[in-house]
DNA sequence: ACAAAGAAGTTAAACGTTTTTATTTTGATA
DNA sequence: TATCAAAATAAAAACGTTTAACTTCTTTGT
């Protein structure tokens, strides 16, 4: 018993498998009559379309490649990307149309170049997402070289417009410092992605003029730029805690390091709200659980998936880039009052 | 500039595809000078195989399904399943192989026995690797009954013999309890994953057991099972802290609702370590972070999927499943003293 | 009534492989 | 040197689909 296919359909059918293929896909060449009995005898056989024959025959892979950057074994730390939450939400968007998700792993910046270099040059998938982007992204040149569909999880600075999604970083953080100035904050840390992110650029940025407009000095040793770790947002409030003037807030990227963050009060017996408050950017909706509870700005990371899903496949349908470009403001999630008590 | 095909290296050395198809997979009807002259003719023009030919004609797909329960968007609720770094090992045992993995990413466990069932009847897939077993799982035996590679992240209690990969639960929490009892806990509370999942079984399992050894009651009301989010954990606290009798000791199925357990310590005023006392298994360590940092059964992510990785491919290969079953036995970090002060 | 145009369907080729079968070449033996 | 088996290579078919080119039939306009 072998898996029927448009031949299998033909015999049945009486047809040449020609039409029994333009029928299946509705084509204006054949009449409506004979579609049906098409479409009733593919049902009655239980025929499913081989990809395999479509792609050999169209060069289309329906295929698209989400290179997800994940440090390799020896770094254990968790970094609270929820990427599984990512590519379920990309991998939903495309579950009526005939794409897969495909996933390449790697395990740094140079790798995801050559992967995706390999993918544009030898066509294994139809489309790309790529997160992680960088001010000048020469991966981003590469595929736009190539005319290679693809959208980032990320704004990029100096490369020509693409689409992209991501969270309003710039809004959110001069949101961040503005509260934390009005609440009577005036050292306000800034615990930073890796400093050739794209939006790492983007917040300090924000960072600084937010500064600038409420009159405070930009302090360069209160910005901290690494991988977002607990473990970073340890060191640095070990590190800062202990300077002359310390910061009475830290804004972390996310929330593992915000974690970690804690892990440094604890350490230097800092009190969250007396000596000191942590505020972060939320996407894992676990901060509720801290103690206490910490004030977030939150952007439940299935919105920016299955916007990048639904991007794709518009991209790859030919839609051109500039229409594809979303920035989603997270919302603001007041956890915590955020004052501080002066410093006697 | 077409992309070259065994058509052009044929060309290009004067002989036949099917020659030249022989000698670049080495087959030992090609002479060896034969071959070294379709190599370098391969080499030079830049030859790469074209899987969609190869598939076609072969019928595999050089694909491993990789099946992803994660929750509806709607459910936003972090399950510190480290599914990412799951996937990336898997991914990365495949590296050198032909493979690749393709990501199914379903709601539930209804979906993802469609979705298996799909895969198998349509071949979508050469091989599937599956998580969250039940103690029966129907999807295992459909996998079974067509006799398609697969390996479980998870053991089964009552289906028959196959692939898998897990942590050793039993020992774990055998030693867990063990432990506890020897520093003078007697009412151990069992955090553990939603109750049809075979793991949970297991665990509740050796509980009693460990209970039985040291000669203490089980108490059901000390049992909870649910979605390991923090939530659970949070609610498990908040619930049990207020019992008669409440526990002094939580054992956490994971990080996820470690994290909630503290947070309803916060709520409760409970202080750990004088009121009672968390412990958890642990697979992103990020426990040592927590304030103060818990002790943990520990095993790092990328063991268990690397070994999900080399499985699936001897699998394919036909190696038979009794060879393939790995149970793997996370190492106990002790963080914390774990006693309390006696309730006076 | 008849050519032209349009509609609906068929034929055949092609995508890049693998593999079965057929053919040629090689080298050893008589 | 002819013969024959073994070794090496070539020819051809097949996997399932799409699509360009062609054929047949119907409709339309003059």
């Amino acid at each position: 018993m072998q898996r029927p296919t448009i031949k299998t359909i033909a015999q049945e059918t009486g047809l040449s498998i020609a039409t029994v293929s333009k029928a299946l896909k509705s084509s204006p060449q054949v009449r409506p009559e004979t579609r049906a009995i098409v479409v009733a005898a593919a049902e009655r056989v239980g025929y499913e379309l081989n990809m395999h024959g479509v792609q050999l025959r169209t060069g289309k892979t329906y295929q698209v490649a989400a290179i997800m950057t994940a440090p390799g074994p020896k770094q254990q730390e968790w970094e609270g990307v929820e990427y599984a939450q990512l590519l379920s939400g990309i991998s939903w968007a495309l579950e009526d149309s005939p794409y897969r998700v495909s996933l390449y792993a790697v395990r740094n910046f140079e790798e995801s170049l050559a992967t995706i270099r390999q993918i544009v040059a030898l066509k294994k998938a139809d489309g790309i997402i790529v997160s992680g982007t960088r001010a000048d992204d020469p991966r981003i040149r590469i595929m736009q070289a190539a005319d290679f569909p693809f959208v980032t999880y990320g704004t990029t600075i100096h490369n020509d417009a693409h689409a992209y999604v991501d969270a309003d970083n710039e809004q959110m953080i001069r949101r961040s410092v503005a509260r934390l100035v009005e609440r009577g904050h005036r050292r306000i840390a800034l615990i930073n992605p890796l400093a050739d992110l794209s939006y790492a650029i983007t917040r300090l940025a924000a960072y600084r003029q937010a500064l600038d407009v409420a009159g405070l000095a930009f302090d360069p040793v209160l910005v901290a730029h690494d991988r977002l770790t607990p473990a970073f947002g340890r060191e640095s409030v070990l590190a800062m805690s202990r300077l002359p003037d310390p910061p009475t807030a830290y804004i972390c990227a996310n929330e593992a390091s915000a974690l970690g963050a804690f892990s440094g009060f604890h350490e230097r017996g800092l009190v969250h709200g007396r000596d000191a408050v942590i505020n972060a950017t939320d996407d894992l909706n676990v901060s509720q659980y801290f103690a206490p509870p910490i004030t977030t700005y939150f952007l439940p990371i299935h919105e920016p998936s299955e916007l990048l899903g639904s991007y794709i496949l518009r991209r790859m349908e030919g839609e051109p880039p500039e229409a594809l470009q979303a920035l989603i403001m997270p919302r603001l999630i007041e956890r915590s009052d955020d004052r501080v008590t002066p410093k006697r």
